[in-house]
DNA sequence: TAGATTGTTAATCGATTAACAATC
DNA sequence: TAGATTGTTAATCGATTAACAATC
């Protein structure tokens, strides 16, 4: 464990590398380079042995790194070696998507409540969730140990609900709403705006 | 028009803007600040005024900037002051979310084909939409002026489904599967993977 | 005019790369 | 052993911030 602050920017790559990592265990390899590793995610060799370096000599000379023993240490690192409870804002498109995605089970996160201000759709069911009514939320969340949220609501009240995740004890958004979010330096938000995403690439066409 | 190389990140940075000052606008407000924009989007207002002085210069001393004209500016940079064809590839569940997404159309872009390798969806319809078979689709795309495509599919197929679309002379992909992708310099790729968003979160929770 | 805010410069800060001794 | 590859240092490169003259 290593006191200094770790950079923003090499917490973001570790799960892409984390990523592959996973992928090339699925696959039966056992040992890889920083060299390799850096094909598949397109980062240069010396800055993944960079990176990994911050947080102890997990590779060997000669030899690479064992996959199994650095994906373990990633996801030690990351604390995504356990299993984190999710709660899912907003019953919507985006949200049914989200509840049915196969994704998050081998990856650390776990659904476990799902709610939506159309009183219409609470009690329904999306798979095995309960809609329930977002006028409960916060009561809900405060019972749970659930430090993690995702938010599938429309922008104009993205903001006012995000604040009552706030103060419902919620630590990190990952935020589906086409806004930027003003949140406490304690809580962290993620942005995925489709729309956003494509006009970073406009520009190059 | 600059002729200098602009960096990737002060881009990726403008799309933010685009989306914050389109956001106040709405709210019938004329001017803003590099202040007050940053205050929004939570990005140092030197930042934003030396991002924004890369491509002209758009404000005025004293009062700021008009939002409306900079939000032309801003588009005109982005090259969303037009509609771009976009194609859906995989009519999943997160397809399905997509296509019937309605934030695309105000910001710059309109689905206009959705693709599926399973034969039982070819043919149906979501919304307005007619599944197409994916068996066509390097035909499909080569006979339109589509250079933008979403990527729904599993992570398996990801890299040669890639390897398609920039055979049919797609240069941009929105890739929602879980896995990086090789592609040629003159084609760029943003990610979204709901996991390692996550992922990015969990180390300071 | 006086106050406000831009655009830009220079200084600072941080990230990436290249290179190589250490060593498996 | 010989070849390969790490971890790390120093150099380079790039991004951010602070400050302020210009000017609306």
């Amino acid at each position: 464990m290593n006191a200094e602050k770790i950079p923003d920017i090499i917490i973001g790559r570790l799960p892409v590398y984390l990523r592959a990592l996973q992928r090339m265990a699925d696959n039966g390899i056992k040992t890889t380079s920083s060299q390799e590793l850096g094909e598949h995610v397109g980062i240069s060799a010396a800055q993944i042995r960079k990176d990994i370096s911050q947080f102890g000599e997990f590779g060997k000379q000669g030899t690479g790194y064992s996959i199994t023993y650095l994906l373990d240490k990633l996801r030690e690192i990351l604390k995504v070696d356990r299993i984190w409870d999710v709660a899912l804002i907003g019953a919507g498109d985006m949200g049914h998507a989200l509840a049915r995605y196969q994704g998050f089970t081998n990856r650390g996160f776990h659904i476990v409540m799902v709610f939506d201000n159309n009183k219409e759709k609470v009690g329904r069911k999306i798979d095995n969730f309960v809609i329930e009514d977002a006028d409960k939320m916060i009561e809900r969340l405060k019972a749970s140990n659930v430090k993690i949220a995702m938010l599938t609501i429309p922008a104009t009240s993205a903001q006012s609900v995000t604040d009552k995740l706030v103060q419902a004890g919620v630590r990190a958004i990952l935020n589906y709403a086409p806004i930027s979010l003003n949140v406490p330096n304690n809580v962290k938000v993620q942005y995925i705006d489709p729309a956003t995403h494509l006009q970073r690439m406009t520009y190059y066409l």
